[in-house]
DNA sequence: TTGAAAGCGCTAACAC
DNA sequence: GTGTTAGCGCTTTCAA
């Protein structure tokens, strides 16, 4: 039996022009309606699908759009990505991923590769990102949202939230609280930006106030609790002396707390522990963690709804800030 | 400064013919060295992007990989989804999505709307699938890996595991632990297919073994650690006898666990838990929870490089059984 | 409100 | 090894 059908075909089967079924099928205004039944019958006779690749070809606007983050493995994207999904589908577009696995190299290998589908708009987390990469999004003439940081300068929209003054309230938090040993702990061997700057401004908050960092432990693994778990046992170890723990996210705190409880360290007497993003765990645990919530699907939502509505200006170099808030809770 | 450069300008610059670019760009083969490296001067010099809506329409293949799966919200699936595009982005596939949100109808709509991009393969989650949908698939004439689930008979090729057997050896288990008084919860409304059949095969295997379920609770709110906890707490009230709970999965099991420490109930003497998937955190509780342990991102995996490799084939009803195991830990 | 012509950018099929 | 021709399936003009 034949191959899919076409418009060609559709066009036979009712007596109308190509042209009709095309508006007929993407619901262009002027079609009467008798003719838009005699077209959507044989269209439902013949199974017709369109051919997006050839509509997006001629049209030079496919609907597809492009979404770059670093990994589905980190709690934080999935998320987001539920979030641009829901919105995106809801308006007939459809996201086109790539996982960059935190490299650089490889989101600008990335990028190229899903320019070439031609997509009507961009997401990409974070924004640093190669000169190269840089040129090939400028040049592509699309909408470009950054999210999830927006302290820089963006390619054309950025939504997120500071993730330098999310570090300077935590910190300031926990000197208000009167801890003065603090300590660090971050995964993924920072090479999400995003963790980088955070502890930067966490450090640099510390030192204003007269109260450096006393210790600092990056493991190059991927983040997990078991990782937490293992690193709080470290830390504590080379440095015995820590009243606090600043963690670079909340799988990394619960791990701590984890381990706080196996070694009967009382939390926050012994030690304060505090998490970053407000994963829904925190809430369940037997006692509520001290984070920083941030909006994720909030993040991914705003950056659809941005590409959607993004038929009027050009690359406006704005920022949008979704803002966080600091969950002072049990364990601190 | 003109829009995108296309092959023409590359083949004009370069002084070749359009189709010698074209098979430069493609890596085609009987290329003559000086040839190949004039073209990719041109291409570099005006920064050309081949066009895949082109290239896909012309060569009817377009190396899209649909993937439709119910939600990133579910622990599940971003790590089903992260092994597929860990497979597909080295070989120059994309993966484009769509999340079904556990909605049939919407399931449906979305293979519509996928297949009308031409894509070279679809992965689908479980194998409950429209008669409409079905259709669709069929007539796309792509390879189909119907992932997660083999309980049935897949469209083309079924990856998973037998969601029935691993609910029946959790039965065994606790049958075999000696508990008497059993329960079961689940969340989602049992939307989930995967999550219905297990239930069902559990509480199959538990009347067969004279020992029928005691208690059975399914929340229709979307499964976390907070709704286990909430429904162990529910449970327990309702059925206070109860000394063993199996949960539709891991987030549900350690919101039950919370609840037991929080309110002193001795886990397992006084009541056991197990949980399903074996999601990283279930390791790091303060008691190990006993669980099944599923192939996440093997099934990832295994469905992308099954397209990959499908260019002999049709469609071949095989299944493949990528196995569980049943983690006895501490709180059995 | 409908249609005819032209062509989006690329590649398969066939020369040479 | 390289080029010519034709056309994938659709939509943008422009005309009626």
């Amino acid at each position: 039996m034949s191959s899919r059908p076409t418009l060609r075909d559709v066009a036979r089967l009712s007596g109308v022009s190509e042209i009709s079924v095309s508006r007929v099928m993407r619901n262009a205004p002027n079609i009467s309606v008798k003719l838009r039944s005699r077209v959507e019958a044989a269209a439902q006779e013949l199974g017709y699908t369109p051919n997006r690749l050839a509509g997006g070809l001629k049209s030079q606007t496919s609907g597809l759009i492009a979404v770059v983050v670093p990994s589905m493995s980190n709690n934080v994207f999935p998320e987001v990505v539920d979030g641009i999904d829901r919105i995106l589908s809801q308006a007939g577009r459809r996201t086109v991923l790539g996982l960059t696995q935190y490299d650089g190299d490889r989101e600008e290998r990335i990028i190229r590769d899903l320019l070439s589908w031609s997509p009507s708009g961009i997401i990409l987390a974070g924004l640093e990102h190669s000169d190269a990469s840089c040129k090939m999004l400028a040049q592509a003439d699309i909408p470009v949202v950054e999210i999830m940081d927006i302290d820089g300068t963006p390619i054309d929209t950025a939504i997120g939230i500071s993730q330098r003054n999310a570090a300077r309230a935590m910190a300031d938090h926990l000197l208000d609280r009167g801890y003065q040993r603090i300590g660090y702990i971050g995964a993924w061997g920072e090479a999400p930006s995003r963790s980088l700057k955070r502890r930067l401004a966490f450090e640099e908050r510390l030192s204003e106030c007269g109260t450096p960092l006393a210790a600092r432990l990056i493991a190059p693994d991927a983040s997990s609790i078991s990782l937490g778990r293992a690193c709080c046992s470290q830390i504590l170890n080379d440095t015995p002396s820590l009243d606090a723990l600043f963690f670079a996210n909340d799988d990394l705190a619960v791990g701590g707390l984890l381990h706080c409880m196996a070694h009967g360290i009382e939390v926050p007497h012994q030690l304060a522990l505090a998490g970053f993003n407000g994963i829904d765990f925190v809430d369940a645990m037997p006692q509520q963690l001290t984070t920083i919530q941030t909006p994720r699907d909030k993040m991914g939502e705003a950056a659809a709804l941005r590409l959607l509505e993004h038929h009027d200006t050009g690359a406006s170099h704005q920022t949008i800030d979704l803002g966080f808030s600091l969950l002072a809770r049990d364990t601190t």
